[in-house]
DNA sequence: CTTCATGCAAAAGATTTGCAAGTTC
DNA sequence: GAACTTGCAAATCTTTTGCATGAAG
């Protein structure tokens, strides 16, 4: 990094790369042109997304960005705390970001494949409930559920 | 399969296997005896299970059973509703076996990977309302707590 | 200049697939 | 016999690593 980064980038992504150059400093790493590059990405998509996804969107943006820096980077942005492995039941692995966005769970789609997010207090509040009865001390979560959504219904054929 | 299968067999896998035999029909498969002896592997297994431990499993047990066999059966018995792709957080895929076991959810030490089970109805209660609310029809759903478990907690270095 | 980071290609794993030979109905 | 299975090896895919070269402090 040696010019002005981040220019044409909007606040949230901003802060992102804030937080990550700090979160790199204290490990005596760098915040660089790759890794800013990533970030960037990062931030723009929305919902779920598979590694290779993300290693598209790179190719297609400014080309930087090999494969294995982008597998190199993605475990140092989970523990910056700008994004998280999703859910995987079964297929590849993916990513959410989360950073600046309000914590979520999904309410997923088995015919389609649509993701609904959705914020329920409740499921908190019981979890720290579940956790202490155990003597746990609540670092995170995990809550999906699966279903059927609306649209698959009415376009479902009658139960043969 | 052509003797009398499934001598010393416990009840449980007993009925796995037969309910295993009337999916497979269903489908005009067949239950091997390659297909049974993977049943009454995973049958045996407590818990999440990665996929080669239960190959290993059938290598220690009666030498049936290569690895595409089990790679071809495992989607199969899940269909079957014998077992269950376990969460994963970005390790290797698992499963569990989840016939004729009540359903429960995971608490999970994030540092020594100790696996505790509970059960907890307010969830599945508040699981279902939300998925009415968004109109979706509720199948199943992936519920995990990560945290540190009482005696990481006891083991912790003095806060840095 | 010393340490860290990158890209590429090779290596390592995990999962899937093609196919000839063996089973089951 | 026709249809379904299996095991093996080869083919794929995904992720990780080794290393020489290029940045960053």
């Amino acid at each position: 990094m040696s010019e002005g980064r981040a220019e044409g980038v909007d606040g949230r992504t901003r802060e992102a790369l804030e937080r990550f150059e700090r979160f790199l400093h204290q490990r005596d790493l760098r915040l660089t042109e790759a890794r800013a590059a990533i970030v960037e990405a990062a931030l723009a998509r929305q919902g779920h997304y598979p590694i290779d996804e993300l290693i598209a969107d790179l190719k297609q943006r400014g080309i930087r960005g090999s494969k294995a820096t982008v597998y190199r980077t993605l475990p140092l942005l989970a523990e910056a705390g700008i994004l998280e492995p999703a859910i995987v039941a079964g297929d590849a692995r993916s990513y959410e970001t989360t950073f600046g966005r309000h914590h979520h769970d999904h309410l997923v789609c088995s015919r389609c494949g649509r993701v609904v997010e959705f914020e329920f207090e409740a499921f908190e509040i019981l979890q720290r409930e579940v956790a202490s009865r155990y003597g746990f001390r609540l670092e995170a979560h995990h809550h999906e559920l699966v279903g059927t959504c609306p649209d698959c219904q009415a376009g479902e054929p009658p139960r043969g």
